[in-house]
DNA sequence: CCACGAAAGGTCAAATAAGGTCAAGAAACC
DNA sequence: GGTTTCTTGACCTTATTTGACCTTTCGTGG
């Protein structure tokens, strides 16, 4: 199902989450092995999939004892988490940020699956042939006036 | 037996209905071969027949391992609802029939009284500073997206 | 000390594997 | 006959995989 670096995804997404404190210490030379992969396989799905802006934390050291380790970054609570989520959408964002944003709040539980998509389909819709700087200005206003629906209901 | 865009539409629609969650991910690559056409015929298919306006969402993935994944949103009895609602708000609507609008979506009960304000207040700021004609297209986005999600939430 | 080699991980670019866009021409429909 | 819808193809953008080559760190023998 879908690609090798989407199993190497798979599997330390799997190993964080049954991590106590969100934290894990891999060998890239072990899991490149693993999946049968050169190494910088690895590296590459770090660098696409497990980003800041996804909510992870990556840091590592070379040489003899060398080791990658993975952190899962925690968000504050709701409340705050609304403001820091206008703050990092602000006046314009562009679609790549946009999406991981949605794939942020959907692996937090703040999307379902469901929602995320619509969420999505809009924003793709809606400013399909906009061209440059209108687009990621109407994305935003998109993005935070869907949101805020999500965030202020229920309690 | 009508056009080739005719029987991929139903193909996929098909394939579509027998699909649990009701999501299917193509290869657009593959459909174009079963059909001995050209890829992009698909594209043109999935643009014309699967709007979120029809009650469809489509996302898509190039590079390698790419797909395209269609998802129906079932609706019911509120699909035809949704879709006049679309037609009414266009490409563009001022603010007074957003308002008139929300508030007949207020009284019919599909839009709770926290839900219509924030919709209300989400249309104003977001389009507060912006001249015409701008405001009203700007204006029809918003209301299609918030709107996509309180119509499709649920089953 | 210090040099050096082994043991990590890092970088970058090429090759490959998808899907997207757009406009021109053809067909179907008033 | 004109308008709308469909079909095709040339060209574009993005994602993944692989490999050659680079850098950092640690341990050890001189």
């Amino acid at each position: 199902m879908g690609t090798l670096s989407d199993s190497i995804e798979r599997y330390l997404k799997g190993r964080l989450s049954r991590a106590v404190e969100g934290v894990i210490e891999i060998r890239r030379s072990e899991v490149a092995e693993q999946f049968d992969c050169v190494p910088s396989q690895i590296n590459y799905v770090l660098e696409t999939r497990f980003t800041p802006q996804r909510g992870y934390y990556v840091e590592s050291r070379r040489g003899g004892g060398g080791y990658i380790r993975i952190m899962r970054i925690y968000l504050r609570q709701k409340q705050s988490m609304w403001e820091s989520v206008c703050e990092e959408i602000g006046e314009s964002i562009d679609a790549a940020r946009a999406d991981s944003l949605v794939a942020r709040l959907e692996e937090m539980g703040v999307l379902n699956a469901r929602r995320a998509l619509l969420v999505r389909g809009a924003l793709r819709h809606e400013t399909a042939g906009i061209s440059p700087p209108w687009d990621g200005v109407i994305r935003a206003k998109l993005l935070k006036s869907m949101l805020s629906l999500v965030f202020h209901e229920g309690g």
